[in-house]
DNA sequence: CTACACCCTATACTAGGGTATCGAGTCAAG
DNA sequence: CTTGACTCGATACCCTAGTATAGGGTGTAG
C-alpha cells in the first residue's frame, strides 16, 4: 500500500524528479488526489500509472502535449479503443514522415561526400561549391521533434 | 554589383529577415564588411553566399553550430576537402542514428496498433494498457533534431 | 526545542532558431 | 525642414521538456 504519498515518494517511485511532477501538473497531465492543510500534495497510486504512462509514451515518440491528449481519452469515459488508436495512427504517420524526410537528407549527405576527394583543396570541394550555389532553398524549418 | 548593401537590402536579397542576419552575426556566422559612421551593417556581396551557405546547410540538417564548423574550415587558409568532408559523415552518421531511433518507435507503434480492435472499451485496449503496465522504461531523453 | 529533511510558490535558466518590440538615431526625398 | 523609412542595440518572447534556485513554511526525530 502505498497510498497518500507526498511528492516526494511519489518521484522516488516513479523515478523522476520532484520538479518534473510539478510540471506534468503545470502541463496538466496529472494532478494530486488532495493536499493537506499546510498545502503538501498527496498522491494515490494511480499516479504512477500515469507517470508510468507518461513515461512509455515517450519512449514511443509521443511529445507531452500528444500525451495530454491520449490520457485525456483514457480518462474520458465513452473512449473507444478506436480514438485511442487513431491518435496513435496519426503518430505512426508523422514519424513515417520524419524518417522520409531524414532519409532524403541522408541521401543529399552521401552523395555529396561521394564527390569529395581528401586531398582537395576547399576551393576544389563539391561540398562547399554546393552549398554556395543559387538554387532554389529548400529549408523547411520549424517542427521537428 | 551589390556591392556595399545595408542590412535590410542584404535581407531582402537573401531572404531572410533582418533579425536574422543580426542574429547570424550574434552566432558568428556573418559579420559585416564594415560600418558608415553612423553604424549603420555593410556587407559585400559575399554576404549573400555565406547565407546562401547557411540556408543551404540548413536544408540538409546541420544546426547553426555545425555550420559554423563548416563555414570556419571553409573560410580557413589550409583546409583539405577531407575536413568539410569529415563534418558531412558526422552528420550523416547522427542521421542515420536518428533515423534508427525513429524506425524503433515506428514499430513500436505499429505492433501496438494490430493489437486495437476498434470497438472495444478503453479498459480492454492493449495500447493503454501496455503504456500502463509496469516494465523497464526506455525513455533516451534528450538530442533529437 | 531544535535540527534537518522535506515541501511550497515563483522565477529563471538550458538549447535551437529565430521573431517582436522598444526608444532613439540616421538617411533621403520633397 | 520635415516626414517616413530605415537602422541601431537591447531586451523579451515563442516552443519543448524539463532543471535550478531563492526564500519561505512544515513535519518529525531526538
Amino acid at each position: 500500500m502505498t497510498s497518500q504519498q507526498t511528492i516526494g515518494q511519489l518521484a522516488q517511485s516513479a523515478g523522476v524528479h520532484v520538479q518534473t511532477i510539478r510540471y506534468y501538473e503545470r502541463r496538466k497531465l496529472l494532478s494530486p488526489q488532495g493536499r493537506r492543510p499546510s498545502g503538501y500534495r498527496l498522491y494515490d497510486e494511480e499516479a504512477q500509472a500515469r507517470i508510468r504512462f507518461i513515461k512509455h509514451a515517450q519512449g514511443l515518440g509521443f511529445t507531452l502535449r500528444e500525451i495530454g491528449e491520449l490520457l485525456s481519452l483514457r480518462f474520458k469515459t465513452g473512449t473507444r479503443c478506436g480514438d485511442i488508436r487513431r491518435t496513435t495512427q496519426d503518430k505512426l504517420r508523422d514519424i513515417e514522415a520524419r524518417i522520409k524526410e531524414l532519409q532524403t537528407w541522408a541521401r543529399a549527405l552521401r552523395s555529396l561526400i561521394r564527390t569529395c576527394r581528401a586531398g582537395q583543396t576547399i576551393e576544389q570541394c563539391r561540398i562547399v561549391s554546393h552549398l554556395e550555389k543559387q538554387h532554389r532553398v529548400t529549408v523547411r524549418a520549424k517542427k521537428r521533434t
